[in-house]
Formats: structure tokens, sequence, C-alpha cells
DNA sequence: AATTAATCGAGACGGTACGTCTGGTCTTAGA
DNA sequence: TCTAAGACCAGACGTACCGTCTCGATTAATT
């Protein structure tokens, strides 16, 4: 009765038995690699560190991320997806403000801006991380584009805007003071940031 | 009477005898790592196998290099200074072009584009190593401060310019590019990237 | 039924997991240990070439014994315990016989030797390994004990013998002629060791 | 050519230009040797710490001496020569009571034990310290043999005593108790030790 | 109820590289 | 030519994690 089908998707060999997977070890994993993040940064979270936190068997881990970094994707973007706004004011302006407001916003958690960090570290290293690191970036990228497509539709912006610049142009200085820290990121940047945004989208260059 | 002091620079121990200091060795060394960082990128480069490679012990590398990050941030500073364009056309536009054509010709040598993100990465990863690419990062940037400020001088750019927002906006989305890979990097976007750097220049923001 | 126990004998903490101890590994590594002993002398003995000639890795090994020396003394304690004869002949006279005719045998196997040296040698230098040296050899004087014990009981000898001094008498001048070598080792002195031997326990000084 | 001196002797340096050869360091290198060596042991002992202690140079001392073991032989020899006994009171009786009491007396002095016993050590691990430490122990076997021999002279022991079997007895059980360390050592046993050997050495097996 | 099958924990396994250490050699400057 | 200093090569040390692999014990779904 009431078999809720669990994580069952088409395609999957049809189970006929066996213990179903434990909700618990898998959260406790998850938690156990958030709060390891949090603490030491990327580079202190180890599968071992995290079964030990955990209480879950190593094998466990493995056989249900393909490695660290997919388990911190994962962990990372499980927690931190409810951070991300996807705002919807009525005007282009506010909704960047917002979006960029809540980016700058790591800026007042060290130990979020270490992960970040951390996640584009490894996204460099291993390859086998990229993509998945890629995707959790372009869905990010899909919410300003999706802002800035309303404000097209409004007429606040140009049509033949390039998008793909002008997301660019979103995440690009962040990403880069970020990862520099020639200058420290502060949330007070997030304003200077917007204007200088809406400026070049509004006067777009001639050529 | 009779000071020696040959060559002794204050602050400096009194050399007083010992075997010099192997230029050979170093050299060795330095080659080594640069060739394992091009071959195999950032995350392939161990002291073991730089070793390995230029016949040098483990523990000579040990004694002039603090760790991995230092010693591939010494052997690509070194290797590539000669590539860092000072360019000096007589215009801002000139020399903005060269610099930054220069900047995205590592898109034609795939493997210079793994070592500057290894080491982007590694920056996130050791702050031991954090503040040593800062520097060489600083260097580049300065290049760039340069000839803004000698755009300035002639008159070319407002003499209120924000130079450090300035040179992110030379930096910023090349990294973004090169470190996300959303897009390819290509040596054809160089010059999309000046012509809307130089627009952005000379149309600050209003406010 | 029900009893899951499998296993499980007194004392032995009860099983709860885990992968199964490698028998084969066990046996390598001591296999190897005991080869290389014999070869190149204790003072050639490593962890790494242990390891390199076992297939074992060097984890395993530290896994299981805390240092070279406990390896060393495991590995020869077990494979040559073989070889220690425990005579019971009915005689004292012809169990002392064999016994010191096989304790001279090294000199057959000159790398037996080297071993044995090099066993003596370590005790001395690691505290470490004094312990399970001399408990080795403790095991080694017991049975020369039992066989005096036995002579006693059948009259053969002295019921006030001095038990320590007279294994003494048995393990002295051989290891002795071993270490210092000032006579090379030879099986045909077993002969006049036990006849002196022999010789002392019946004639005691009167005091 | 002809250059003889090599070894020199004390005194004449038979010098043929060139700075001369510090019998400072020379004598701080023993100095030191002998300190660490009573202080830790043989093992104890490196070249690198007898460099450190002594200010001599390391390369000084590798070019004096060829080994660790030839420099502890060297000053172990040179310092404790002074108390070797070579007692001639007339009798065999007293002269083997004063020599294994001295002997014995090792126990009183831990540390000298360590150093006998670190010195046994390291002659079955050099092959190239062998040598020398034979050398060593064979001008103590030659003291004690001199004390036999004029005991035969004067008829107090047998004219066809084995003397290297003899010389055995006074050694053999002391190292052995020594090195195996089953008993611990003790001063008062040299007097049981003289008594049995006496008797041992009067009372020669029949055969 | 019995069977079947996938899960779980525990932890041993072969590996790689780490950064440290000691030993013995070599090369310089200065006496 | 010697001493002192110290850089050099060589290679073992013991540690940390890696990702894989048995194990025995659980836990459902299917018979």
């Amino acid at each position: 009765m009431a078999r809720p089908a669990a994580s069952e998707r088409p395609g999957h060999p049809r189970r006929t038995g066996g213990r179903i997977r434990s909700q618990d070890a898998h959260d406790d994993v998850l938690r156990a690699a958030v709060e390891i993040l949090e603490e030491v940064g990327y580079g202190g979270v180890t599968i071992e560190g995290v079964a030990a936190r955990s209480g879950v068997a190593k094998s466990t881990i493995y056989r249900w991320w393909t490695s660290k970094a997919a388990l911190v994707m994962d962990a990372y973007g499980k927690i931190v997806a409810g951070r991300m706004p996807r705002p919807d004011t009525g005007t282009v302006a506010d909704d960047l403000t917002d979006f960029v407001a809540e980016l700058y916003r790591v800026a007042d958690y060290p130990l979020r801006g270490k992960a970040l960090r951390g996640l584009m570290a490894e996204a460099q290293l291993d390859p086998a991380f990229e993509e998945s690191f890629r995707s959790w970036v372009q869905s990010r990228r899909d919410v300003v584009a999706g802002l800035l497509i309303r404000g097209i539709d409004r007429g606040e912006l140009d049509a033949d805007l390039d998008l793909d610049h002008a997301v660019d142009l979103v995440f690009g200085p962040f990403w880069y003071r970020l990862l520099v820290g020639h200058v420290a990121l502060d949330a007070a940047q997030a304003r200077g940031h917007v204007d200088r945004l809406l400026q070049g989208l509004r006067h777009p260059p001639e050529q």
C-alpha cells in the first residue's frame, strides 16, 4: 500500500525487492558535507571525513555520489537552493537589484563564499565535476536571463540584446572579485554593480 | 678593518662558506614544472613528479619552495613572463587591443588555459598560495592600469576614471568565460571584448 | 539456531562487519620479510622493500605491524618456528645434543646467521623491539629449560641445578661466537659445546 | 709523492703546506661523540648530531672517520682505554676477579652498558665496522689470555688449556646477559661468574 | 512464512603522494 | 690545504585519503 515509488523513474530496472534506500543516511551525508564545507572549505572536505561525521559508510556514499565534487555540489545546491532569489517585481531594475544584492550577500557569510570558491576551483581541477558545476551555474544564469527577457517583453530593454553577454555582466565581475580577492567583496558593491549594469544594457555599443 | 663584504646585503645572513645554490637544479625544476603543468594541468603536477622529471631531489625542491603552489606559480610566472605584452602604441585603443588579443590567445593553446585555470583553482584551495597568486594577478593588472593612465594623460580617457573597475572590465569577463566554460573561449572574442570595453570607458555611468 | 555467532571465540572482539583480513596478504608480507632478511640482513630490510616484494600495500603493513622490528620478529619467529627442535629422546644428553646441533646448523646457512645477528643488533638499538625479541629468546630458553627439568626428574641431573645459569651455558657461548666472530662458527663445534656443557652440569661448582 | 702521514702520529704532522689539521676540532668531535653515546645510546648517535654539538662541520668529520661506527669506536676506545684493567696480582684467581669485577661494573653505569651494546649491534649491521670492533674485542681478549698464560706459567692452570675457549668463558656469559637482558646485569654477579670460571678451568672436560 | 534482492555498517585492500628526515657527497669561502 | 658552511642526491619514513572490495546484518517486495 501506498508505495510512493521512491525515486523510480522510467528506464530504471523495475525493483523486485530489496531494502529501500535509507533517507536518513542520505540526509546525514548531505548535512555532514555542508557542515564540513562551511567549516573548513572545499579543500577540507574528504569522503572519509563526511563518512565519519555522518556515520554513513564510505561505500554507501560512493554508491550514491560519484565523487566528492558531485556530493558537495548536490549538498550545496540543495541547501542553498532556497537562497537563490527569483525576483519578479515588475521592472528589470528592481529584479536585478534584488538578484545582485543576494549575490553579494555571500560577503556577509565568509564560509559561503569559501564554499563557492571551492566549487569553482574543483570544477577547474576535476573534469568529471565540471559538467555538473556548469549545469548549476547555468541554472542561475537562466534565472537572470528570464528576468531580462521579461524586461525585453515589457519594452524596458532592447529586443536585440545579447543575452549571454548581458548575463556575463551580472556574474562575471562578481566571480572575478570573489576569486581574485584583489578587492574584498562587500555587499555595498552590489548597488554600483547594478547601476553600471543597467547603464550598459541601456547604452549598448553602437557598432 | 679589512671588511671583506663582497656581495653582502644588509639583513642577509653573512655567508661564510657553503656550496652555492645550483642554478641548474633550480632551472631544471622550473622547466619540469611547466612541462608537467602544460601537459596534464595543475592537478597533475606533483612534487614527486617534478623531482623525477627534473632529476632534482625532492628535498632540494622543498628547500626552495614551500609548496607545490609556490613552485608552480614561480615556474609559470617566470616562464610566461615573456608572454605578457606591455604594449605602448600611442593610443589606448590599440594598447588594449594588443593586450586583450594576447589574453584570448590562450584559447589557441588549451594547455596554457588549463594551467591558468589550475592556478586560479589552487589559489582558492590553498591560502598559502593565494597571496603569491594575487601578486601575480596584480602585476598583470598593473600593466593594464598603466596603459589606461597613459590614455588619461593623453586626454583619451576621463581623468576621473575608476581604474580598479576599468581593469576589472578587462580581466573579469575573460576569467569568467575561461573558468565557467559556458561559452568556449575563442581568440575572435577579443575584438568584441575590446569594443565593449572602450564603449564603456568612454560612456561612464552618469550618476 | 538463532545463534549467529559463526566463528566466534571467547575473548575475541565480536565481528560487526568489515572485510575480513586477507590471509594471503599477511603471509606474503611475512614471506617477503624473511626473504629480504636472509638476503641482505636486518639492516637491509625496509617496509618499502617488503611492500614492493610482497605486493602488499605499505599502508596494509603498517596496519598490522607497528614497526619494522615487530614485523621482522613476527616473520622470523613464525617462519623459523618449525626449525626449532623440541627433542625428547629420553636422555638429557641426547636432547641437548639434538638441540645444540640444530643451533650450530645456522653456520651452514650464512644468511640465517646474518638474520639472527641482525635481530640481536636491533634489539640493542630499538627499545620497542627489545621486548618482543626477548620474548622470542625466552621461548627458546624455555625449551631448553624443559629438557633440563625432564633430566632432573629422571635423576640425570642434580635437583638444585641453577636452571637460568644452565640455559645461559647453552646459548651464551653460541651467541658470543656468532656475534663477535673471532672464531668462525662451525657445526662441528656443537659436539664440543655439548660435551663441556654436560661436564659442567654434572660437576657443578662446589661453593 | 710519498705522502706518509695519512693517519699521522701525534706531535709531528709532517706538513707540506695548507692549513694544519685542527687538534681542537678532532678532540671536540670525540668528546661530543662520547657524550652523545652515553646520553642516548649508540642508536642515538648521528654524525649530524656530533657535528652540531662539537661545532665541527659534517664534512670534516667524514674526512677523518669513514663512518659513524669508526668514529664511535675511536671515541669510545680512546676514552675507555683507561678503564680496562690489566691486573697482575700474582694469582690467576685474583687477576680474574679483578678483571671480571671491572667487566660487571658497567652495570653501575647504565649508559656505558648501553654504549657497549650499541657497538656490538653496529658490528652486526655494518661490515665495515665489524673489523675494527673485532680488533677492539681482541685487544681485551688478549689481556685475559695474558693473565691466563701467566697462570699456566705459574702452574696454576693446566698447560693444555684451550685458551680461546677459556677466554670465551670470561666474556661469553657477560655479553649474553648484557645483550639479551633476560636477567638484569648486576655487579654482584661477578663473583659467581669468576667462581664458576675457575671451577671450569680446573676441572676441564675429561675427554 | 519463505525467498529474494538491494541496502546498510564496517573496515581491509592496493595505491599515490605527501612532507620529513638522515646519510654521505660535493662545492664553495675564508683562514 | 685545511675548516666551516651548507647545498646536493638518494631514498626510507610514517600518514592521509583515495576508490574498490568483501563481509554479515537488515529490510522490503514478491512468492
